[in-house]
RNA sequence: GCCGCCGUAGCUCAGGGGUAGAGCGCACCAUUGGUAAUGGUGAGGCCGUAAGUUCGAUUCUUACCGGCGGCACCA
């Protein structure tokens, strides 16, 4: 007898073992059509899967996320197929589910090429239409690597090779294709459907290493139903609207050109934006008990070769020879620079702990695929402090630091933040002893701020382990933001000290901070966040003021140098075109508020408030227009 | 850096071995219109750069530069 519970608590009682799909079956024939797979104790499992002993038992469908991701699985092994019909010489790698979708990493002499996803893409339908059975089987290791060896499948046999030899290796065919997989799988390749398409062609090293061969990989998209697949490619269309390069453009925040690849040419309205995040920061800064400092752009190599960073950090270091022979590097980091501030006179101890804030602008040599709009980009201003304190401050400064950032996250509506913690990494520099205690230091913060983390074994700072601070932009991909850093061997290896109590000199501990992270990547999150639509204390302009005929023309005037006077970032657009097409204009160009001035507000003292995107207007006299505007422009400095 | 794709007017894009076209934008003229496109006229291009093939290249080939999508790398 086997029993199993359903997720509503009730039982279903069967004489010996049963599969998921005759369960479903006996429960109704809707069910059994969109069922997927099953859930077996927690465990996502085949629909086919002879269950023997009593089990908490689910039937996942297309409205449940691991269906969906069996579903997406299961359109990798059917694309893989399709390509095997296709093009026989290629051989098939890995091919997993994806957040939306699935990919396969092919190896094939020639590039597939755009029409080529046209052909894969009808041949996965009919291999759908031909509803093959997927079965699963369990091989002996030795005879599914023979198998994938005769079949010229030499990157399969690798990775059976690589599986543990306590694991069973599991083979699923569905018609002529077998294919490696751990599973689950749907019972057969109808269940896919039609809800999919092949999305894009991309390279990608085998195993995920840059010194291994590159193959090609195919991207694709499945949902459990049309519906679903539609809203999927809306959505991406959304996000290609509120891309952060299209929208620069658009309200003329910037651009790039070719003769400073990777560095940005800010345009007046950008710029404004980039400085008022500069002056926010600015004030919490203050606050917070930082003073600001600035250093040289280019400094001599003799310095980046103290502090290891010729060593350590070269290959991303622009250098520069001047006539005399000497070399100079353009600074890639601004902790030598602030240490060398730090060293100008003597440090007691009274005063530390030191906060010294740089709105830094560094220059670093990034690989040129990585260059991505404003978000990645080879010159760039970092909202940088260095923090020197004494190893007994060193735990409350990181617990500070984690606060202010939060709070400071919160102030443009990212309540969403990652951190991750990165520790040690292969190149770096200092003892392990030295490591071992900045870890232990920066965890500890981590785990009395009770902000969840994650980890990110080998992937911190040469000079210390860090903490990341990571959001998510509109189109879903992660930007690490922010960054803590505690360091004992930049002030070993630059010599820094502070006088102790005793009078004796004591090296001090360094923190890098840095909240934004980069100005011009959080101005690039902002800009996709807010979709252009800036907050009035962001927006580069925060009025137009405009007319319906030029009857108005001089009373506008007035209106624009009163909001002049009242420190509002205005415009004045006394075209001649007609009021439709001006406030088109506008709001193409994401202006918040749009003051229309005709004779009747010329004649009343008045001005007709239109907010972006509004559907009316607000008729409101001069002066309460302009106390609202001036409230709203202070922003998140309100209360100061 | 690696793989693939792309580079034509300020923007979006069409075209194609005989030195180019649209819409929007811009300028000028007419129009003075109450909340997301008024009409007309006109100016704008060394067709990314360099070499090669050719009688002739913006078009074909190659290299380089830059961009886009991934990978790898990272704030």
């Amino acid at each position: 007898m086997v029993t199993l519970t359903l997720p509503d608590g009730s039982k279903r009682e069967y004489e010996g073992p049963v599969t998921g799909a005759q369960v479903a079956a006996d429960i109704g024939p809707g069910l059994a059509k969109a069922a997927l797979a099953v859930k077996i104790n927690g465990e996502v499992c085949d629909l086919t899967l002879p269950i023997s002993e009593d089990s908490a038992f689910a039937i996942l469908t297309g409205k449940d996320e691991e269906a969906l991701d069996v579903l997406r699985h299961d359109a990798a092994h059917i694309m893989a197929e399709a390509v095997k019909e296709l093009y026989p010489e290629t051989q098939v790698t890995i091919g997993p589910s994806i957040e939306n979708g699935f990919y396969y990493d092919f190896a094939r002499p020639e590039a597939f090429v755009p029409e080529d996803l046209e052909k894969i893409e009808k041949r996965m339908h009919e291999i759908v239409q031909r509803n093959e059975e997927i079965v699963r089987e369990v091989w002996t290791r030795s005879d599914a690597i023979n198998f994938f060896k005769e079949q010229g499948e030499h990157y399969k046999a690798q990775i059976i090779e690589s599986i543990p030899e306590d694991q069973d290796i599991t083979l699923y065919r569905q018609g002529d294709f077998i294919d490696l997989c751990r599973g689950p799988h749907l019972p057969s390749t109808g269940k896919l459907g039609k809800s999919f398409k092949l999305m894009k062609l991309a390279g990608a090293y085998w195993r995920g290493d840059s010194k291994n061969e590159m193959l090609q990989r195919i991207y694709g998209t499945a949902w459990a139903d049309k519906k679903q697949l539609k809203a999927y490619l809306h959505m991406l269309e959304e996000a290609e609207k509120r891309d952060h390069r299209r929208l620069a453009r658009e309200m003329d925040l910037f651009h790039f050109q070719e003769e400073a690849p990777g560095a940005v040419f800010w345009h007046a309205k950008g710029w404004t934006m980039f400085q008022n995040l500069i002056n926010y920061m600015r004030k919490r800064q203050d606050d917070a008990g930082y003073v600001e400092i600035s250093t040289p752009t280019v400094m001599d190599r003799g310095l980046w070769e103290a502090s290891g960073h010729w060593e350590n950090f070269r290959e991303n270091m622009f250098t520069t020879k001047t006539e005399d022979d000497r070399v100079f590097a353009l600074k890639p980091m601004n902790c030598p620079g602030g240490i060398l501030v730090y060293k100008q006179g003597m440090t007691s101890y009274k005063d530390l702990p030191r906060r010294i804030a740089e709105f830094g602008k560094v220059n670093r040599y990034e690989p040129s695929g990585a260059l991505h709009g404003i978000m990645r980009v080879r010159e760039f201003t970092q909202d940088d402090a260095h923090i020197f304190c004494t190893t007994d401050q060193l735990q409350e400064e990181c617990e500070t630091i984690i606060a202010l950032v939060m709070d400071i996250y919160k102030d443009f509506g990212f309540e969403d933040v990652r951190i991750k913690f990165a520790d040690r990494p292969e190149k770096r520099l200092g003892t392990n002893a030295v490591w071992d205690v900045l870890e232990t230091a920066l965890r500890g913060a981590l785990d009395k701020s009770a902000y969840p983390y994650s980890y990110n074994p080998g992937e911190g700072a040469f000079y210390g382990p860090k903490l990341e601070f990571v959001l998510r932009d509109a189109i879903g991909r992660d930007w690490q933001c922010g960054t803590l850093q505690v360091d004992m061997n930049l002030p070993e290896r630059l010599d820094v000290h502070y006088i102790d109590e005793a009078g004796e000199k004591v090296r001090p501990v360094m923190l890098h901070r840095a909240l934004f992270g980069s100005l011009e990547r959080f101005t690039g999150i902002l800009i996709e966040h807010y979709a252009g639509r800036m907050p009035l204390w962001l927006a580069p302009v925060q009025a137009v003021v405009t007319t319906i005929t030029s009857d108005a023309d001089a009373y506008a005037e007035e209106v624009f140098a009163a909001l002049k006077s009242a420190g509002i970032r205005a415009e004045l657009d006394v075209r001649n075109e007609k009021i439709n097409y001006k406030i088109r204009d506008h709001s193409h160009k994401k202006v918040p508020i749009i003051l229309v001035v005709g004779k009747r507000e010329a004649d009343e003292g008045k001005v007709a408030m239109r907010r972006l995107g509004g559907k009316d207007q607000e008729i409101l006299a001069l002066k309460e227009s302009i106390d609202i505007l001036c409230a709203e422009a202070k922003g998140p400095l309100a209360g100061n």
